[in-house]
DNA sequence: ACAAAAGTGTTTCGAATACACCCATGT
DNA sequence: ACATGGGTGTATTCGAAACACTTTTGT
């Protein structure tokens, strides 16, 4: 007995928003796409729902497919389901967004996707809505990261507070004074000093921080707004 | 020429968290369903969505069903789709959460639907993961009003201060000193003194005020915290 | 006259900001 | 010795919070 018998199904896609740092600028992981349509087109890492497996687990097998990784930050974002989105046949897409340590990012071995990493200053033209879907993402990860400290996830687990103020600088895309910046970001609770330091960026070096992962779990939802004047914010 | 034809087709479904305010208590528009499954238990208002509309329109046109209402704050939140949420068939379920006038409300016509507010704090056992989609909406309308100025969309256009108040104590369970709260909120700027009292909640009457729409439009992505301490809060 | 809700102002406190010098080290 | 980036403290400002009395009017 199916009651929903007249009603029209549609095709489920999730398609990922996948951030990372590299120290320098803020980037996204994109793909060639090597089959049609828009084949040779820049896109998304995306694919179908399947009939056994939820939206996140659709959304985290994508992920893995690309990346090779587990256990990353993963979020959904939004949902976008014009009519027309997709020329072939009609398609809802479930965007999701992740933050990954981009020294964790393995090339799979088949390389079947072609991926990059493209900085956000110079996305290429994408194929049908992505461009949104880009547009939204970055918008969410300033609103999300002006609030709570999930930027933690874009760096290796052990960082320092001038690598950790580049990444603040490169995602809202503005100059903090360094003084306040340590404060505000120490006050927070959120880090423990190690004792060694990182001899790659200066002569002197930089202490290394690891976030203090109880802390993290249990002030997550806790916010911690650690950009000045966070105002021209999106969403 | 179909490229997709080996994927699975999804149900598609749209479920709307209706919120309302009488000036007591916020509430939420429930259905009981009178068809299968689950016939007569209390649900959100949803429906399927059609081969010709967007999820914004079908959203759009599943609010009108039930309350007659046209161009009410709509957003969508959320997309639902563990594979075994409805028994019937697996559906996936895109919620949108509307804030509405609760005095806007018309009971439509057929009342086919038996909807009534119900106050959030006696809310009834719900079919599928509908508990989900109200707990979600509860911790987003939080967040959101914590942040920008949208219970406006909850009260009638003209409003007095202690009404304005009693919604903000409601929404997030608190209370607030009335001088602070009117410093604040007069504040933002975004509220017009009119010259006539209401005189309904005293005998000295309170004096009405109306959004000032085009400040409201132009500053509603603005930081507009009214709320002090805002720490718990969801997501 | 009094009860009930509306309206209003000041002081205090804490957080955010602006700002400048010394330190460590590789060259 | 010097150039480069790392690290730290204080004074000021501004906004948030605490707090109490007067006004209006229907009964």
């Amino acid at each position: 007995m199916n009651k929903y018998s007249k009603q029209t199904r549609f095709l489920l896609a999730v398609d990922c928003i996948i951030f990372g740092f590299d120290g320098e600028s803020l980037k996204l992981l994109l793909i060639k796409r090597g089959f049609n349509p828009e084949k040779d087109k820049w896109s998304l890492m995306g694919g179908f729902v399947q009939d056994s497996e939820s939206l996140d687990q659709a959304a985290n097998r994508i992920l893995k497919q690309l990346t090779g990784l587990e256990g990353v930050y993963l979020e959904q974002m939004y949902s976008f389901g014009e009519t027309t989105r997709d020329p072939i046949e009609r398609t809802i897409s479930v965007s999701y967004f992740a933050l990954i340590d981009i020294h964790k990012y393995e090339q799979q071995i088949s390389s079947e996707f072609h991926a990059e990493w493209v900085p956000l200053e110079r996305i290429p033209k994408l194929i049908f809505d992505h461009q949104d879907m880009v547009e939204m993402a970055r918008g969410r990860i300033k609103y999300k990261a002006a609030l709570h400290p999930i930027l933690f996830e874009l760096l290796p687990s052990r960082f320092t507070l001038p690598q950790l103020q580049n990444l603040y600088e490169s995602v809202f895309n503005t100059s903090i004074d360094k003084r306040n910046f340590s404060k505000r970001v120490l006050a927070t609770g959120l880090l423990i000093k190690l004792t060694d330091k990182d001899k790659a960026g200066s002569k002197r070096g930089a202490y290394y921080y690891q976030l203090d992962k109880d802390k993290y779990y249990a002030n997550f939802q806790a916010f911690v707004n650690i950009i000045p004047n966070p105002d021209s914010l999106q969403n």
